[in-house]
DNA sequence: ATGTAAATAGGTACAAATACCTATATTTAG
DNA sequence: CTAAATATAGGTATTTGTACCTATTTACAT
């Protein structure tokens, strides 16, 4: 039995390269490639594979939006994230769309076939540095008393902002792409500051950045 | 006769995927990886190689300034930038450094392939997108009058008061750091801005980690 | 149904960034 | 040697960002 692979990454020369790993595997085998996150939706919708692995960083639609809907066409659906960096809110956030594979970039080549086996043994696979502070969260958040989360998300609406702030808007422009007053865009923002206790503009833009909301 | 090549890259995964992809070539062998741009110089130090692969983007020394000093350590060192972006400035900076190869990452894998077989034979090889608008280039500079230059190239100050920018320092503390005056670090500030054309912090950020003047 | 989170909007004050100036010493190139 | 480029430093005015407040409406969950 062949294990069915989708690969999705905007880098030619990365997608090949794994690419090649993969085969290296008799198992498993590339059954398609996509270069944005939109292209790796089109193909889930027509055609069926064992698993997903996708990019965060990815044009016109971000991996993990990406992500989301190829899980919403099948909640059987088995992705692995590529990320370049181990952000806890990140995480957190693909955790709860259904991820089941979170793997960092610097790591190893083989720990993506590992990976790959586990979550098609339906398992969850994190690279060891995430796993280590997953469970740490999870220990943390047992002795954790009401009211003082630590766990940072941003909402819906945050991310909004920050994805306009990222791309080099002003708070004005925000306000006036969303339609709504610059007071309330501010708000957002700070929020969003106060919640990643993030005290300037440039180290914002940094962590859109790193995290994917969006792209250079 | 095998060429030897070096790889350098911070994410494990792209290096020993284009390892996977260069070692199916019989006359190709990685002798060394490095993670960042402190090793592979470290490695160009100590030993020799047909060809150095360098990523752009790398923490501690960037891809540029490692192959600078690649390169001095020998000249006939034949080094292939790995960039992600087109960039005229950081092409023409490439270039004047005295690299041999310039290979997008959106390109195919046998480019890089394509690459190293003609940088092996003295050649130049850069991704047919960019050798496009190299040549553009030069036709526009034929019919070029004295003192319109058009081709951006930052000063070596004013990409160390960038990157700092880029980090995430204000003003103020990048002219603290550089033993200046907050005046001069605002002028150096503004002239970069005028050099490329930018008009806000955040394009500015952008900008610099595009170009990998710094990391994310 | 009632409290909580989220989205909305406003006020005020200070810090930082941006856009204009000028000017001078030093280095580099022709 | 001379001109151009670079690095240095200052002035001033406006815009934008950041950090504090308060407050209302809507939706969601116990």
């Amino acid at each position: 039995m062949t294990i069915e692979v989708v690969l999705a990454d905007d880098h030619a020369i990365v997608r090949q390269g794994l690419g090649a790993v993969i085969s290296q595997e008799q198992d498993m085998k590339v059954i398609a490639e996509a270069s944005n996150g939109k292209e790796v939706v089109d193909i889930a919708k027509k055609s069926s594979a064992d698993i997903f692995i996708v990019d965060i960083t990815m044009p016109i639609l971000n991996g993990l939006e990406a992500s989301s809907q190829i899980i919403q066409i099948n909640p059987r659906n088995k992705v692995i994230i590529l990320s370049m960096h181990d952000n806890r809110a990140f995480i957190e956030r693909a955790l709860s769309l259904g991820i089941k594979g979170y793997v960092l970039k610097d790591s190893a080549a083989d720990e993506i076939i590992q990976a790959i086996r586990s979550v098609y043994k339906n398992e969850y696979f994190l690279s060891p540095r995430i796993s280590t502070f997953v469970i740490q969260d999870y220990i943390d958040s047992r002795g954790q008393k009401i009211g003082e989360k630590k766990i940072v998300s941003l909402t819906d609406r945050e991310r909004e902002v920050l994805q306009l702030v990222a791309e080099g808007h002003t708070n004005k422009e925000v306000a006036t792409q969303l339609k709504i007053s610059l007071k309330t865009a501010l708000a957002h923002r700070n929020n969003i500051m106060q919640k990643l206790n993030i005290h300037r503009q440039a180290d914002l833009i940094r962590y859109a950045l790193k995290e994917g909301i969006t792209t250079i």
